[in-house]
DNA sequence: GCAAAAGTGTTGAAGGTACACCCATGT
DNA sequence: ACATGGGTGTACCTTCAACACTTTTGC
């Protein structure tokens, strides 16, 4: 047995979610490529592909979100590096794997773009993946539940302005438990880092809501101080 | 620029520290090699090298720890992976850095093993090291500071046996803050996961502490039942 | 007997959880 | 007018932080 050079690889696992309705309960999305080559062509995939020569992990992998999905996250970061031999059949392939959100503002669900085999999936309803990918999301979605906690990401998947309703529903949506209403506005309200547009968001069915923003430069400051984001 | 081939390494960051007496602080030490060959001949270095034909990452790293430091670290899991291109001067090389801890009664300090240029640094006095190592001897710290609090890997560093003191001095190194003694005892006491072994450590200046051991099978079914170890 | 570490409880502050009603709007 | 989601405050309980003295042992 002797050392060789094998092929590497990136995968992204992006997440993304729409603005939901209260109730409505959509659920947590995730961005999957349909294979077109051997193996397991007709499978459903995560995007990514082979590391070139110059280029850094973190560029491989959002070079390859963008051209086999056309998706650019606006948060993304390492997740795990999958490397057990035999998980590619052809030849070994070592996985850098990261994990990423993205904005639906972005990345209209099922826009047409020059990737027209990306689409997403709900995370209830997933189709069988290829390779060892169903493990990679798995531990993808382990991640997300706890980073979201304490890291101020939830953000990167609404709108630039958005309500408490929506953004409460998504946290429920990705921790997977109902959080309590007043509970969750007092807790939220206390980061400060949620500006009042003033804006109200017209034309729903009922009572209008107040529309926010998320205070990324003051997220930036309060972070190099020490700050810890906590839901 | 295309799609290659690359050496993959893997690299393992070791932490160890002997049972201090409290107020001693000799600190947190991590095991380091010095390289026999170019490049950065003569320079310290994480033990680590190249994963063989068919071997799993995890499997890569526990052999050149055993083959290079003499050590089988009790708790071992995947840090991050580098791969900036130019990290290593002589080819393209991907490493896939990991982070383990070892009791120091399986290695004691300067032992004789056939690692014979392997040795025990104080992380308040590392020498320079190679490649981009000090960077990932960084992030292993930082990594080590937020896991050792809600999960127990901080009893990989003592032996079987341990006072509270010991337990506290070692919390208070790798988190490099005091910590009060009677909340530390009170937290640690409703964790349950402490056995009395009745017995007291004799032989000392002062009084003789109770010696405690740490109850991994209870954790193992308390892990399972979703319970959150935090100190 | 003294120096040094072991061991032990209480109190006040802060934060977390549980919980119910009125308000504004569109139909 | 009614259905639906928007929006608000309080009381209790748990948890966390701060703090000082007695006990045991070796020298």
């Amino acid at each position: 047995m002797k050392a060789g050079r094998y092929r590497v690889a990136v995968d992204g696992v992006v997440f993304g979610a729409r603005p939901i309705a209260a109730g409505e309960g959509r659920g947590l999305e995730v961005l999957l490529i349909q294979r077109g080559v051997e193996p397991y062509v007709g499978s459903w995939a995560l995007p990514g592909g082979l590391v070139l020569e110059d280029e850094s992990l973190e560029v491989a992998v959002r070079r390859e979100l963008l051209e086999e999905a056309g998706v650019e996250p606006s948060w993304l970061e390492q997740l795990y590096t999958f490397g057990q031999p035999g998980r590619d059949p052809r030849e070994r392939t070592i996985t850098v794997a990261w994990i990423g959100l993205v904005r639906p503002d972005r990345y209209p669900p099922s826009a047409a773009t020059d990737a027209a085999d990306a689409r997403w999936w709900p995370m209830s309803k997933l189709p069988p993946l290829a390779f060892d990918h169903a493990h990679i999301l798995d531990v993808a979605r382990e991640r997300l539940q706890g980073k979201v906690r304490y890291q101020p990401i939830g953000f990167d998947l609404l709108p630039p302005e958005f309500t408490l309703s929506e953004l409460q529903v998504l946290y429920e949506t990705i921790l997977e438990r109902p959080l309590d209403k007043r509970n969750f506005r007092r807790k939220i309200g206390k980061t400060g880092l949620l500006l009042d547009t003033g804006k109200m968001r017209t034309g729903g069915a009922h009572r209008a809501p107040r529309l926010y923003r998320f205070d990324r430069d003051r997220y930036t400051v309060l972070e190099q101080q020490g700050y810890l984001f906590e839901i």
